[in-house]
RNA sequence: CGCGGGGUAGAGCAGUGGCAGCUCGUCAGGCUCAUAACCUGAAGGUCGUUGGUUCGAAUCCAACCCCCGCAACCA
């Protein structure tokens, strides 16, 4: 508590794909929690960069978009507005949430892919591709369907047949069929520029040795279980006109495969943010200072691509700072120092959460939108749900009743209970003001004890543990007041039951700061209960202005004053009776 | 033998050789300012299975069973 030093910390969160609307899975996996660690820092005083976007190519856009018979840019752009709709409900706060349709972004992944190919780690070579001749396309694999070589199912996909769990190839159907026009396809020759990940190998290798001791164990083990088996070269270009051009002459037919297009957008965004402040330049504060350390907030399967490829393109990448030909060639928006781009420093990926004992996600039809959530619940209740029973080690299953007893046993009987209890008594016995008193040794210790423990968790990326100390505050919160009895004292020593009403309600203003990385909009109700006026707080400043201009360290206790009048008490968690 | 994670009370999880624990829920009693908390007590587990090492195993070893994710456009 004592360290008032800014930090820088950069956090990128998982690019949702611009197909429809967010679903729990995104929840779960990544977006609740990165609002969380983002505003738990910004408090602190630190410097906080949040990006994220919507990914916006790709070839399942285009098909949904011809199956909904729009043009896919407008699909994207819909969905972007749905995502962005849904993220303000959620009071999720970035410092910058963009989409892949920007030039700015089109210009920083073309530059990569340019000093990638000139430093020898992209190469082409030709390969036969299923093609549907009646709709003019190549096929992606799950769009290839077929009987399985292995099991005869007749409608095993491309990639994997359904019925026996075979990892498939295409070309490994028999009576392969297009999905999109029912007719068989075609094999075609076609030319691809490919990743070198068998040349980046040792050094990816070396740095997950070396860095992964942070990370969680399942992030850490499943990394390294994937260099095991070999990294092997990856195809980083798509016979398709939807995405970004490929830079490269002959190829203008071609564009660049999304998955190597999404990871970057992490640095485009942060360049955008650079030029949407006014300072071309300050990204480099966040990539190019070693200090500063990088977050990459993701689930499941999407932990190789952060943990293993973005590092390899970036540690690839950063030879272009030793090569003065390359540097002034390819200078990124805004670039002035040659130093290296930093990598990840975690990858507090989560696993899956389940529904019906099946992961949730767009492409299998299993998965529930969050608006239809939102519209039954309140939007804190929903944060601090998927914060408290996040999958950060196991999958876990969602359940209905797990909700409602997050609501009803713990923001509501335990934090808004004392809440409650307190503001009802001050308002009935002492006309709702603030009565003198001295803070007590053991609740002064609890407040501090229970902000440097939570700081130290949502630090760790525990955040689980984080909302586990939170509601322990809420019980010794509650036994406080229980074990002074103010109800008594209030009849036979009206000094003592001041000061316990005077130690309550500055427990109360601490569980207003304690809760505002979780419940941002319960903390902001709490201020207004408590009728401070005029405080800073960087959350409401980056909503409001789009920018922190203060980096001071809010994460602190202090006092309500005496004599402070309080507004009328009002309920803040309502019971949901089951249904 | 593809890679990895997991299996401990109704649910969620701690627990790396020494009496099987924590949180929530359930039941009974006390108390009551509160959408109720707190206190006291109770019920509830062959620690996935089998075998081994050991004075002693949830923990170490071996084999096996089950669940989940990944295996390259899926958070």
């Amino acid at each position: 508590m004592d360290k008032t030093t800014t930090n820088k910390i950069f956090i990128g969160v998982s690019w949702p794909y611009a197909s429809g609307k967010i679903h729990l899975g995104h929840l779960a996996g990544q977006n609740i929690a990165c609002d969380v660690f983002a505003r738990y820092h910004r408090l602190r005083g630190n410097r906080v960069l949040m990006v994220s976007g919507s990914d916006s190519h790709g070839t399942p856009i285009l098909f949904k978009a011809e199956e909904l018979g729009i043009p896919p840019e407008q699909l994207v752009e819909e969905s972007h507005k749905n995502i962005l709709s849904t993220f303000d409900k959620l009071s999720l706060l970035y410092e910058n949430y963009t989409s892949t349709t920007t030039e700015n972004h089109k210009k920083v992944v073309q530059n990569i892919f340019l000093v990638l190919k000139e430093r020898g780690y992209l190469y082409t070579q030709k390969s036969k591709q299923y093609y549907d001749e009646k709709v003019n396309k190549y096929l992606p694999d799950r769009y290839v369907r077929g009987i399985c070589p292995k099991c005869g199912a007749v409608n095993a996909r491309g990639d994997e047949c359904p019925e026996c769990g075979e990892f498939l190839s295409p070309e490994d159907l028999l009576s392969p069929f297009s999905t999109l026009s029912d007719t068989k396809p075609v094999l075609k020759e076609t030319e691809h520029f490919y990743l070198d990940l068998k040349k980046l190998e040792p050094k990816i290798k070396e740095w997950v040795e070396d860095s992964s001791g942070v990370w969680r164990k399942w992030v850490r083990e499943f990394s390294k279980g994937w260099i095991k088996e070999g990294l092997r070269p990856r195809e980083v270009t798509r016979d398709m006109k939807f995405g970004i051009p490929v830079p490269v002459e002959g190829w203008e037919d071609k564009v660049i495969y999304v998955w190597i297009e999404a990871v970057v957008g992490y640095l485009s965004a942060s360049i955008e943010w650079a030029n949407i402040i006014g300072k071309p330049s300050e990204w480099e504060e966040f990539w190019k200072d070693p200090k500063c350390k990088h977050y990459y907030f993701i689930a499941g399967g999407n932990t190789p691509f952060h943990t293993i490829i973005w590092p390899a393109e970036l540690l690839a990448y950063s030879e272009k700072y030793s090569d003065n030909t390359l540097w002034e060639k390819y200078k990124l928006p805004g670039e002035t120092l040659k130093e290296n781009l930093n990598l990840p420093y975690n990858i507090p990926s989560n696993k899956m959460l389940l529904n019906k004992g099946k992961k949730m996600s767009k492409g299998d039809g299993n998965s529930m939108d969050v608006d239809s959530l939102l519209e039954k619940y309140n939007s804190d209740l929903i944060r601090f749900f998927f914060v408290r029973y996040a999958p950060e080690n196991h999958d876990r299953e969602f359940e209905w009743k797990d909700l409602i007893d997050c609501n009803n046993n713990e923001l509501v009987a335990n934090i808004g209970n004392f809440i409650n209890r307190t503001l009802s008594f001050l308002n009935s016995k002492f006309e709702n003001t603030v009565p003198n008193g001295v803070l007590d040794n053991n609740v002064k210790n609890a407040i501090d004890n229970t902000l440097k423990n939570i700081g130290e968790n949502i630090n760790n990326c525990e955040f689980v543990k984080s909302t586990d100390e939170l509601l322990r505050f809420g019980d010794f919160c509650n036994k406080y007041f229980n074990d002074k009895a103010p109800w008594i004292s209030y009849k036979e020593d009206i000094k003592e039951c001041e000061n316990t009403l005077y130690n309550s309600i500055q427990l109360v203003n601490a569980l207003r700061i304690l809760i505002k990385p979780f419940l941002p909009i319960s903390s902001i109700e709490i201020t207004k209960l408590l009728n401070i006026q005029n405080e800073y707080d960087p959350n409401i400043e980056l909503k409001e202005i789009g920018e922190v201009k203060n980096f001071e360290n809010k994460w602190s206790f202090e006092t309500v004053q005496p004599n402070t009048k309080l507004n009328p008490p009002e309920i803040l968690f309502e019971k949901i009776l089951e249904s």
